[in-house]
RNA sequence: CGGGAGAUGUCAGAGUGGUCGAAUGUGCCGGUCUUGAAAACCGGUGAGGGUCAUACCUCCGGGGGUUCGAAUCCCCCUCUCCCGGCCA
């Protein structure tokens, strides 16, 4: 969430900001709006509030004296009454607000370039050069049909359209891969865990997947969980509404899940093979750092990513967003995007994101900066996308027969 | 899923209708003492809102109710622990 202080005293420059992720400026006078009617309700709720306590405590008084309390009570009647309309505007005024409030998405840096989509996103850099081929490549579903790796399908029959199987040593890869991110993650200072593949909605809320964002979601029938769409969900919420310390941070931690999205905005996007499914395995980083630290983190965080892909032999370039292409909660993003040489073209393999304080507000983590509780900086990326590594495998190591070569890191874990 | 017990500050644990945001211990921070540390002693120490700062408001698992007044009484939910069932 975003700070309505700040909203409130810097309407311009706030304004401004968000008008780069296309948010109009009468949504946020809206806001603004909204926070100052609730500040108003709660003020004259409060000292009705008070008025209340201060004659309920005479009573103790007045009966130890022995005196006449029907006066007093009438009194008391008469106010409590009175707060009843108070109470109800100040709770419809706090509702109203934290609709608009949870549904706002975070300022942008500085430094994010303009944009409206992908198409203004900025190269920084590439990494490795794509090899050239004596022959034309083939596409990742192509080379699956020659080596048998992926069951599209079997992967229907049991659940529905873009679902998959992975079978034999694409299986077998799949896990290598899985174990590679981790140990390369650990080797950074990440701390692995295991966690809860279902969430409940707090938590979704926490990261700012809900309330807006509730149709990209599987859900689960009658109970308060749903499937998680990232490893961020857990990672990020295993510090929900807990106060740290300063010497704890940074928290580096990662994780290996299954994410589960609707895909609700991308029919007939990438409709074959499994570049974009309902299910897919990623090795996730999440970081929890000092908010003067956490550019550096995150820069750590990117060229950790670049390294796992460069260890591979991947080539890859690393994207800035811009402000158009910037996700929910994301401040400032940097993407990863590995070279397709079947597809001919650079895809995304890895995002990392530094969310700055938006998280750390709904979710309520703060650490102690002497005697005051500070919200955190919550960063988060990929390292990486399992399924779509295996794409890039098998479209960087084809042979023009169709086989695919293993990369010289991985056969250890094979 | 069935039976029983419980949920209070970092933790442990008192508190069963008013002056309780909450005893005491513990932990943590600061100080005295010490070459240094330990021990001992002294002081500080929950969260959110509000304010220039005070006042003031809210929070004793969550929600609702009774009452002038609720951590304390009533109802619902959730969670935890013990016993049984099922089960990797």
């Amino acid at each position: 969430m975003i700070d309505l202080k700040y909203l409130q005293n810097n309407f311009e420059e706030a304004s401004t900001k968000l008008q780069k992720k296309g948010v109009e400026t009468a949504t946020l006078q809206n806001l603004q709006q909204l926070f100052t009617t609730l500040k108003d309700c709660n003020a004259t709720l409060e000292a009705s509030k008070a008025e209340q306590n201060s004659m309920s405590k005479l009573f103790g008084q007045y009966m130890k004296e022995g005196k006449d309390i029907s006066e007093l009570k009438t009194k008391v009647n008469a106010n409590k009454e009175a707060m009843i309309p108070l109470q109800d505007q100040a709770r419809k005024a706090e509702e109203a607000l934290y609709a608009v409030a949870l549904a706002m998405p975070n300022f942008p840096d500085e430094t994010v370039p303009d944009g409206m989509d992908e198409e203004d996103n900025v190269e920084l850099r590439k990494v490795l050069e794509p090899k050239s081929f004596t022959f034309t490549p083939k596409e990742h579903w192509e080379l699956s049909e020659i080596n048998g790796w992926i069951d599209f399908e079997r992967g229907v029959k049991l659940a529905k359209s873009r679902f998959s199987v992975l079978k034999g040593e694409a299986s077998r890869l799949e896990r290598a891969l899985i174990n590679f991110f981790l140990d390369s993650n650990r080797a950074k200072g990440f701390e692995e865990y295991s966690v809860p593949f279902l969430n409940n909605a707090t938590m979704l809320q926490g990261t700012g997947q809900l309330p807006k964002f509730e149709d990209d979601l599987f859900k689960i029938a009658d109970e308060d969980l749903y499937l998680i769409p990232t490893a961020e969900v857990p990672l990020t919420n295993l510090y929900y509404d807990e106060i740290l310390t300063e010497k704890e941070l940074p928290l580096l931690m990662t994780g290996y899940t299954p994410c589960f999205r609707k895909e609700a905005g991308s029919a007939g996007r990438d409709t074959r093979g499994i570049i974009r499914q309902h299910q897919f395995n990623k090795v996730e980083m999440v970081a929890i750092a000092h908010p003067d630290k956490s550019a550096e983190v995150f820069e750590m965080m990117v060229n950790n990513a670049s390294d796992i892909l460069t260890a591979l032999g991947l080539p890859h370039r690393v994207v800035e967003l811009c402000g158009g292409d910037l996700g929910f909660s994301a401040a400032t993003t940097i993407d990863l995007e590995v070279w397709l040489p079947g597809q001919n073209q650079y895809r995304e393999i890895s995002s990392i994101s530094n969310t700055r304080d938006f998280q750390a507000r709904r979710a309520k983590i703060r650490f102690k900066e002497g005697k005051k509780n500070k919200f955190v900086h919550t960063l988060n990326g990929s390292s990486l996308a399992v399924g779509r590594t295996i794409v890039a495998i098998m479209e960087n190591y084809q042979n023009e027969d169709g086989s695919i070569d293993i990369p010289e890191v991985l056969k250890k874990y094979m």
